[in-house]
DNA sequence: CAATCGTATCGATATGTTTCTATATATTGC
DNA sequence: GCAATATATAGAAACATATCGATACGATTG
């Protein structure tokens, strides 16, 4: 819970997580240009995204295709509107 | 949104809403024995969530009654549902 | 197999966060 | 007004995070 807050609280990473959610899927290589900049930041980015469980990834040839795990996100939801019943 | 999730991105912070939603409000002092840390800490704690909006006060005599505001947390929820639909 | 493209890791630096002690401010009760 | 209680602020130390350039690794293409 707090680890995926924790993966929210950054301006890029939820801008990385918008984008494939309005694409679907995007490459790592792709995901560096929802912000301005460079490739290790953005992998770091996509790491902690990883970690959280908010991203999943496959490996198709040289790219890393990466998805967001729907569940992962709505699980936080719930767990706001249970918290929110007091 | 993303001070919202950095509001919520720590352990002690979120135990104190969680508590605070559980009991309705709760005085400053005795937000400090929710976590074992100092009075200073769980002040500055409280500030993030007041600044993020998580948290609202209203001064009772010497106390600092402080409650939740829904609100912000519903509209948090929301957002992520929003953003699930791509 | 060499060059290239996509991605991950390393090391460094700057900035931010958490926590403390000490101290200040505000309110109440005597 | 003084002492006590509740809360906030200041300053500092420890630790974590964001970012970069350089470089390594892994897969593909020529």
């Amino acid at each position: 819970m707090v680890k995926i807050a924790k993966a929210l609280s950054n301006k890029t990473r939820v801008r990385i997580v918008r984008e494939i959610l309005r694409r679907k899927s995007i490459t790592c290589h792709d995901a560096e240009k929802v912000d301005h900049l460079s490739q290790p930041t953005i992998s770091h980015h996509l790491k902690v995204l990883f970690e959280a469980g908010i991203l999943e990834a496959q490996r198709e040839g040289r790219f890393g295709i990466v998805t967001v795990n729907k569940e992962a996100l709505k699980t936080f939801g719930d767990w706001i509107s249970e918290d929110l019943k007091g």
